[in-house]
DNA sequence: GGCCTTTCTTGATTTATTCAAGAAAACTTG
DNA sequence: CAAGTTTTCTTGAATAAATCAAGAAAGGCC
């Protein structure tokens, strides 16, 4: 099974390995930016009894654990990624959502740098990138006319 | 009435005056940061019949128009600020949700060059910094002993 | 292999937000 | 300043994402 090196990943983060979170870890790993909803297809196309439930707590673990990670841009729902560790960011399309990765802008970290932090101790600097993607450059926009 | 101010941004808006309109304007400005539900309380405060759907288009609204800005980093529900057009970014702490204004990091607008940008074109550079404010790096987290 | 803990299933619930229809209010024009 | 047109507000229902809860099932350790 291609699945051993998922599972592989569950036990190195000390978690216990079950059909669900094999399915998600994988699911996350073959569909980027994938969605809550998109994950449970995913997941359901090789396990069809898996619950919701057991993906939205699966996500939660694999997210507390590092394999994973949550991103949620304003107005979209929880989106997650395989990608971790390496302090990339994100563009998101106002027109159609679309995600694109990003790496980070002037090299190490450039953000995290606050002016003034207000005594915070800041851990993570998030950057999300605005704008149009081409597809969506591209159309005019469908008005009423 | 110290509402004008108000008043007369709306309308350099080419926005209609209304009482809704006003009131979350003001209370947008009095409350930085604050959700919806907040808004809705301190607009009651003074109009005690306005329904949460005024606030809520008076809102849209007034996003759209650029007279206040929507922020809504991961797990917290849509919050508003009426200091807009600075390029300043926030700070959120993971244990209470708390939220602080942070100037730029490097001057001008430094994140807005993304390495590599897939062809989008990019408007908006938002970023948000995670991590605990003094207070909760103060109190030992209540754990169940 | 048995035991204890964690996780999954099932099903209901919450909460933020949006949708819809008619009434009311705001700007415009005569 | 009064009538008309358009926008916005009120009321009330609906949606969608996520969470809560209780018991059943499965995982890991001895």
């Amino acid at each position: 099974m291609a699945d051993t090196v998922h599972e592989q990943m569950l036990r190195t983060a000390s978690l216990r390995v079950t059909r669900p979170r094999v399915a998600v870890l994988a699911a996350v790993h073959a569909h980027p930016h994938a969605d809550t909803e998109s994950v449970i297809g995913a997941v359901r196309e090789g396990h069809p009894g898996v619950s919701h439930q057991a993906v939205y707590d699966s996500l939660h673990a694999l997210t507390t654990a590092g394999l994973i990670r949550r991103i949620q841009p304003s107005g979209s729902v929880a989106r997650y990624e395989a990608r971790v560790g390496d302090n990339h960011h994100h563009v998101v399309c106002r027109g159609c959502g679309r995600i694109a990765d990003v790496d980070c802008a002037v090299g190490e970290a450039p953000c995290l740098t606050a002016h003034d932090d207000h005594g915070f101790s800041i851990d993570e600097a998030e950057v999300i990138y605005w704008g149009t993607c081409p597809d969506c450059a591209a159309e005019p926009v469908h008005e009423l006319s």
